[in-house]
RNA sequence: CGCGGGAUGGAGCAGUCCGGUAGCUCGUCAGGCUCAUAACCUGAAGGUCGUGAGGUUCAAAUCCCACUCCCGCACCCA
């Protein structure tokens, strides 16, 4: 049987993440692990912070504590954060333990070994008074063509041509302003990308038909450009230490060890249970499994180009990605989420203003598959009170109270199906045959849809049904109409888990089922609608499992994000 | 001629690959129901699909051509 390996992005270290970066890789990803645990799949789902480069060490410098320290501080605060969004990762690693640094060392041998790797000797800049080489963003000064003061090392953000630090008239650090540079030599080794083009080719060849267009075309874009050498080594000192001759005091290009994490995620969680995980069976000649990348489209060439290029350039048949689901930008009100601006809204102040589940709705309705989607309190607040609550949120409330208040707080017994009851069967599986489909393709919006149509079939049921009125004449139908909503509480659980495990949760605790049995509903509908017995208890809600926003609340949330409510 | 992604009723989207006179959600208006959270159900109004009295075709949102506008790639950041 197949076996699913799935991967989400690597947050990086240096801050909190925002809904951009959760929608774009990490929440689609646990919406499409949890999918295939309930249909029975074996799955293994793999995180990590990605924690070396430059700019974890600029951040660690800011907050005055020295970078491994912050690393591990910021790698638990995140943890934390996605563990309150319910990311089920089977294990959420960090890109800086000893099995990253093992298999990065061993890839880079591989590499040295069949020839890809070469060994230059380039210039680079010397900020004497920070005791460090800097990066070329890293520099700053005025641009020589049009005399912008603050122009980076790398390209001049005014008038956009790009730059050599060199070109910089009056150079500086940009870490601590330091005017005192000097050019200095240093040895870096550089993977051959050139000789690996071939395979890569084929290698994009071969799933061009099936991967999404904005993860090809990124893809092609950089092959038709012609890939060059590129430098997988720094001159820095937080990184995995680069195993060759005259290169102590360096480390790997953040870029060359952050996927392998992948693979050294799987041996840390082995590592936890090693009599009875095998990392390797998932990684290595794994022809039984079928590999799923998430990100944005920012990390596609280094899935696409780089991390296979280190693959194949090993010649060891280490597993290669199979479906790689690509995202957009998600924007906030139409322009970007901004660190420094202060727009847009990061996942931890999410989560103090609502329950996970509204934002995995929102997020997953209205991910950014085929372009960019932008989030605004309105629509948040109109889908979160019209879908969650007013669909799914009073259909569980109206016939729990109603069976409790018309019969007790238990299934009821009696009657039988009718015509109406058979074609709403017919209804249903249909629907949920959509929604798998859905969801099985990634398609997280059309399946979210489909999702809330499902839910919609029950409150067209109960209105059809009229069991309010049906109960003045025929108890025992009415009983059996209320039977098959109230197990249709127990389907939408079950099918809404993916998506919103908490509020499924709630659910099947209203219905008493703490050990419930999650497994997906497959073809047979009807007896997925008769698991619930008569004489089966439940509990009647004291309160919604859903509250509305009011717009009072949207306003204030506007005024403190910074959203301005008008550009909608 | 930088690259890429878009342009479909008031808003957000589907349909475009495999052409046959447009579909969904929200919103609006009207009606129904009364079990439920002013909730649910039904119906209606509203678009000719960015522009070109362009091309191909019996037929184009859907294929071809030209153009326009928007967004991203250039502080931060994914």
């Amino acid at each position: 049987m197949t076996r699913y390996l799935i991967t989400s992005a690597l947050p990086y270290i240096n801050g909190i993440k925002h809904l951009g970066n959760l929608v774009g890789s990490m929440l689609p990803a646990d919406v499409y692990a949890r999918f295939l645990r309930q249909k029975g799949e074996d799955v293994l789902f793999i995180c990590a912070t990605d924690e070396h480069g430059t700019p974890a060490e600029l951040a660690a410098l800011e907050k005055g504590q020295d970078v491994e320290t912050f690393c591990t501080e910021q790698h638990e605060i995140q943890r934390s954060i996605y563990e309150r969004f319910g990311l089920s990762f089977d294990h959420f690693g960090r890109s800086s333990s000893e099995r990253n640094t093992e298999l990065t060392q061993h890839f880079c041998k591989k590499l040295t070994e069949n020839g890809y790797i070469e060994e230059r000797t380039i210039k680079q800049v010397y900020s004497v008074d920070d005791g460090r080489f800097l990066p070329d963003r890293y520099i700053v000064g005025t641009c020589p063509h049009c005399g912008y003061e603050a122009a980076r090392g790398d390209q001049c953000e005014n008038c956009t041509r790009v730059l050599d630090p060199t070109d910089l008239i009056n150079p500086r650090s940009a870490v601590s302003g330091s005017s005192n540079l000097e050019i200095r030599d240093s040895k870096h080794l550089f993977l051959k990308l050139p000789e690996l083009e071939g395979k890569i080719s084929a290698f994009i060849d071969e799933h061009e038909a099936e991967w999404p267009v904005v993860v090809t075309s990124i893809a092609r874009k950089w092959l038709k450009e012609g890939l060059r050498e590129r430098c997988i080594t720094r001159d820095l000192k937080w990184g995995i230490p680069v195993p060759a001759d005259g290169f102590d005091g360096k480390v790997f290009y953040v870029w060359f060890d952050a996927p392998i994490e992948y693979i050294a995620a799987t041996r840390e969680w082995a590592d936890k249970a090693p009599s009875e995980r095998d990392w390797k069976s998932w990684w290595y000649d794994a022809k039984d499994v079928r590999y799923v990348e998430f990100m944005a489209k920012d990390n596609i060439p280094f899935h696409t180009i780089m991390f296979p290029a280190t693959l194949l350039g090993s010649e060891e048949p280490w597993k290669k990605v199979d479906y790689i689901k690509g995202f957009n930008w998600l924007t906030f009100y139409g322009g970007k989420f901004s660190t420094s601006q202060k727009r847009g809204i990061f996942t931890n102040q999410a989560l103090e203003e609502f329950p996970a589940d509204y934002w995995r709705y929102w997020l997953m309705a209205n991910a950014p598959e085929n372009s960019d989607s932008s989030f605004t309190f309105s629509s948040f607040s109109g889908m979160i009170n019209k879908d969650l609550n007013d669909v799914l949120g009073n259909f569980v409330n109206r016939v729990l109270k109603m069976t409790a208040g018309k019969f007790s707080p238990a299934v009821p017994e009696g009657g039988e199906w009718g015509e109406l009851e058979n074609e709403f069967v017919k209804t249903l599986s249909t629907r949920i045959a959509d929604y798998t489909k859905y969801m099985q393709a990634m398609e997280f919006r059309k399946a979210t849809a489909e999702l809330r149509a499902v839910w919609v079939e029950g409150n067209n049921y109960l209105t059809a049904a009229a069991p309010w009125t049906v109960i003045k004449e025929d108890r025992e139908k009415a009983a059996m109409i209320l039977r098959l909503a109230l197990n249709l509480i127990r389907v939408y659980a079950v099918l809404s888990a993916p998506v919103i495990p908490n509020a499924s949760k709630d659910m099947l605790s209203l219905l008493n089922l703490n050990d419930p049995d999650m497994a997906w509903i497959g073809e047979d509908t009807a007896s997925a609608l008769q698991m619930l017995k008569p004489g089966h208890a439940f509990n009647v809600p004291e309160k919604p499992i859903f509250n509305k926003i009011m717009p009072e609340t949207v306003a204030e949330l506007c005024a403190r994000y910074g959203a301005d409510p008008e550009a909608e």
